[in-house]
DNA sequence: AAAAAAC
């Protein structure tokens, strides 16, 4: 390879640069922060209503979402700088430090709307920023992706719980709040999706919810409906009294959190959330690492409603005293069975519990995830009240619109295999997971060496990186990508036609997210994996999975799976103490028992399963009571033996 | 064993 192949990063940005690719030298900019930079520039607007500047002998401004200077990614030049605000807290808003209106033009104009005298004031329409948000209908970089809409009717629907409210068919009846509505149309939805008919009437309800739901299918919607229809329609919330009497930090009070576990992902959802507030009183905003605290800081003072964070990041700012979530009303977890587990677990329940944040029955808690084990499910009940679970598609669905194709590759072939795939294929993008992030650099730099328009993310890029990375692939200016991890969850990225599991994940959840990357927005995609002798962890749960979905397996699949059923040692190790079988034909509550039973509130082992397969026990026969018994024993997950 | 997530 003539080029660089050693050089890890800087020899991938010298291939863009000869590619042309690599566009700016000029200072970074986040995607979420591009149209602040000319509003950074105009002074800032503040409100004069006191922060929470408690020196002053006022009460601190109520209402929620505190500061609210409301110039929210305005550029306030280019709109002669007119304030946007929030005058007040519904009728004990003060109204101190307004004064009396001296700007020309009405100030909920342009895209951002204000809670006045109890009432909501949205703003009124901006082209530009409509044109930004949702961008052309004929723009595919801004198509919005979801579920192929002939199909909704089979898709299959399971909520449990006590009191399930019944499903909405349109966002109009009962209606959502008509600002919302319109929001909704600027960004041509025009059904709500299966998970979303649910549920918008379950948290309109106030209740709890765990929702199972197939990639693709709406999630985001799912939670951002409601919420923000509940908001706009019923105001802010007054935060408390600060008690630090000195404390000169201006403290954000976001009423809706939520928390995901990459980067990437929150400005994707953060970017959506900005789609559905157009207009609005609720600022949203986000926060996440590896990106100039002081730029997010300076954003959240301008308005914090609805922030979207990942965790790390999150701590910090409480801990810096810039964030405090007693005001929280709704705390969402998107691909919560990835934030409960073993690497997020801690951080989570410090936040949520450790934290100001109200308890369970203060707020709303709503789960989201295309995965759900079982344990995970268990664990999940110490942050939710009386929930309904909602389980919308089949497993295999996830992939009803994908192929997914298994072969069988040595380690040594791989590279040679993964080139004749790529050349095979001319149209749309394909993405290539891998285990690790060196391999992501080698394999991005092979692929560069061989005239293959590559990038890669992974965690050890900068955050610049790999926010250029996504979006240089997501333009289709390197129409591959290699990728660790990171990007294997949430991820909507349209055109996505290949997934290739260069290599694959020893979980097999991890695959069904990864394959969920493709096959989005009703199109078809293809998932194509590499497997060979070192992945017969996951051989089982990926061949009832294909058999789920419908897809062709190959015989000598079949044979390996035969074997390593009765191998020795059982094949439970990979499962990292997650033993027995957690998954059925649609992913299940838990608590609906099934083949086992629900061994009074999770203390004794849970033995069964939850839905038995077709074809007998496959899970090592009566082995699955005492071999997922270590759950009872209360070591989450550590059972390794 | 790896990956992700704060400085």
């Amino acid at each position: 390879m003539t080029n660089g192949i050693v050089n890890g990063n800087s020899g991938l940005e010298s291939q863009f640069a000869s590619l042309g690719i690599n566009g700016t030298k000029s200072a970074y900019v986040p995607p979420h922060m591009r149209s602040t930079q000319r509003a950074a520039s105009s002074p800032p607007t503040t409100n004069g209503t006191g922060w929470n500047d408690s020196r002053t002998s006022t009460p601190p401004a109520r209402g929620g979402f505190a500061p609210r200077g409301g110039i929210d990614r305005v550029p306030s030049g280019q709109f002669g700088g007119a304030p946007r605000r929030t005058d007040g807290w519904g009728d004990r808003a003060p109204t101190n430090g307004h004064g009396p209106r001296t700007d020309s033009g009405p100030r909920e104009s342009f895209g951002y709307g204000v809670w006045r005298d109890g009432k909501h004031v949205p703003g009124g329409r901006n082209q530009r920023l409509e044109k930004e948000l949702y961008g052309d209908a004929a723009d595919p970089s801004k198509q919005h992706t979801g579920i192929n809409f002939e199909k909704y009717d089979d898709i299959p629907v399971e909520a449990t719980g006590a009191g399930v409210p019944d499903p909405v068919n349109e966002f109009t009846s009962p209606p959502l709040d008509p600002v919302l509505l319109e929001n909704i149309g600027y960004a041509r939805y025009a059904t709500p999706t299966p998970v979303q008919k649910y549920s918008i009437p379950i948290v309109a309800n106030g209740r709890d919810l765990m929702a199972c739901a197939q990639t693709g299918s709406g999630k985001t919607g799912g939670f951002l409906f409601p919420i923000l229809s509940a908001s706009f329609t019923n105001g802010p919330r007054a935060p408390p009294v600060e008690t630090n009497t000195y404390s000169r930090t201006r403290k954000a009070y976001p009423t809706a959190l939520i928390l995901a576990p990459t980067r990437e992902l929150v400005n994707q959802i953060h970017e959506e959330a900005r789609k559905f507030a157009y207009r609005s009183w609720v600022r949203p905003a986000v926060v996440y690492g590896g990106a100039d605290i002081n730029s997010q800081l300076r954003l959240i003072e301008r308005g914090c409603d609805l922030l979207s964070a990942t965790p790390g990041r999150l701590v910090d700012l409480i801990e810096r005293g810039r964030i405090s979530l007693a005001n929280v009303r709704y705390l969402v977890l998107d691909e919560a069975d990835r934030m409960l587990d073993m690497g997020f677990e801690p951080q989570i329940r410090r936040i949520v519990q450790q934290e100001d944040m109200p308890g369970v029955h203060e707020r709303q808690t709503l789960m989201f995830s295309a995965t759900f084990p079982r344990d995970i499910q268990m664990l999940a009940k110490d942050f939710l009240k009386d929930y309904i679970f909602l389980s919308v598609g089949r497993v295999g669905s996830t992939s009803e619109n994908i192929t997914q194709k298994v072969e069988y590759v040595e380690d040594n072939d791989k590279r040679s295999v993964l080139l004749d795939l790529l050349a095979s294929q001319n149209t749309g993008l394909t993405l290539i997971f891998v285990e690790t992030k060196r391999m992501a650099d080698m394999l991005s730099d092979f692929l560069l060496g061989n005239n293959f328009a590559a990038t890669s993310i992974h965690g050890d890029r900068t955050q610049r990186e790999r926010e250029t990375a996504l979006q240089t692939f997501r333009q289709g200016r390197t129409p591959v990508m290699v990728a660790t991890a990171v990007a294997a969850r949430g991820l909507d990225i349209p055109n996505v036609m290949h997934v290739i599991n260069y290599d694959l994940p020893s979980d097999i959840d991890d695959y069904v997210h990864r394959i969920g990357r493709t096959g989005r927005a009703g199109n078809t995609g293809v998932s194509t994996a590499f497997f060979n002798r070192g992945n017969k962890n996951i051989v089982r749960e990926l061949v009832e999975l294909l058999r789920e979905a419908n897809q062709e397996i190959p015989p000598w699949l079949e044979t390996v799976a035969q074997e390593s059923a009765f191998g020795g040692g059982g094949g439970f190790r990979g499962r990292g103490g997650r033993g027995g079988a957690r998954r059925g034909a649609v992913n299940r509550d838990y608590r609906s028992g099934g083949g086992g039973g629900y061994g009074g509130g999770g203390g004794g082992g849970y033995g069964g399963r939850a839905v038995s397969y077709g074809g007998g026990p496959q899970y090592g026969g009566g082995a699955s009571g005492g071999g997922s018994g270590g759950y009872g024993g209360g070591g989450a997950g550590q059972s390794w033996w």
